[in-house]
DNA sequence: GTCTATATAGGGATAGAC
DNA sequence: GTCTATCCCTATATAGAC
């Protein structure tokens, strides 16, 4: 955990993470890492001497690691599923800021490259699983589970992509709220559109 | 509809949609395109004098277009919405080959760039709107088809979002299944997960 | 650890021969 | 209409001074 002038890795990665998020693997340039980083080219080999695919692959794990921390361990350890689902809204929504914010993870799951296809495909799988138990633990059946799971991580992605087209951050916090209806859990508030 | 050596303006569109699907649009490179449609860096801007910014928008036409005849307008104009319906999932199964293929308005939708947000939002607006009023004459309240109609559109970019991270097609024919048998459709051959 | 060259390759785009 | 040659710019990556 050694620090460089003040600066964490992980504010770094959050920082490169974020170019990733903007532009894609292939438009997230070294010239746009230093402008968002405020370090020089050497300095960010000095850091990651393999380049941006290590870069990548570290953000792409610091992702991961949040996730397990703050979503999928409580959906598989919280005693009362209710709660764990709860936080798992929560998370989410603050997680990509209401819709605002994009998954690096759905977005890279969509190029051809398969240098990180094992990373995603754990993602989304620990997403499901997690997600199943919870359901299982609140009285579903596993097929039901399983099927519910797919649904709802499925449509957070899609959520964040129609958000994204429509240029309407509210798409993506109206589909989190239908799904914690269906879930029985307290939406807060729900604007029903005229 | 002039040819050219056989080859017509539409068939290198989809060449070149096809690399835009592959790589992004930061990632689709003129060398990429040479190779795909088999011409050179002067017949391309012979094609399109504006470069890749003209294939972009010309590719995202063609798409609008087809699914303006494939999909929106039966969902709008067919006398009974089950036929409207059944060949918006019909086609959009064919059309993104049960998963395998992308939608590159969605994956365009994810970055930043602003140069094909109008077209982007169209498509998804149109998609919507069209599968609402198929609903509404299905029985649906207006709140509700709208509502269902964002569900699903979502849903179907979620379902090839969670398809390709998983490496299973499977996952989207998975999604369009279950909201066909939402819908009271035919759902065809249903494989049941153990 | 950070920076400024610098090397090498490939990007988009144009001109002009055929 | 198609190609090759070429231009200029930016890309990734490295070397070495500080």
């Amino acid at each position: 955990m050694t620090e460089s002038g003040g600066r964490s890795r992980t504010a770094i990665l959050q920082n490169i993470a974020e170019v990733f998020r903007q532009y894609g693997y292939e438009g997230a340039s070294l010239s746009r890492f230093t402008a968002a980083t405020g370090l020089g080219k050497g300095s960010l080999y000095n850091f990651f001497p393999e380049g941006k695919k290590q870069m990548a692959a570290e953000v792409l794990e610091h992702i991961q690691q949040w996730f397990d921390a703050e979503i999928f361990s409580p959906l598989e350890t919280e005693e009362d599923p209710k709660v764990g689902l709860t936080a798992m809204f929560e998370g989410t929504e603050q997680y990509f800021r209401s819709g605002q914010k994009i998954c690096l993870m759905g977005l890279l799951a969509l190029s051809v490259d398969t240098a990180f296809a094992v990373q995603i495909r754990n993602y989304f799988l620990r997403w499901q699983e997690s997600l199943s138990q919870a359901l299982q633990r609140q009285g579903c059946s596993k097929s039901n589970a399983v099927d519910l799971a797919e649904e709802i991580v499925s449509g957070i992605q899609g959520a964040l992509v129609l958000a994204h087209a429509r240029g309407e951050a509210d798409v993506f916090k109206r589909r989190l709220v239908s799904f914690k209806v269906r879930l029985d859990l307290p939406a807060g508030h729900y604007d029903e559109r005229q």
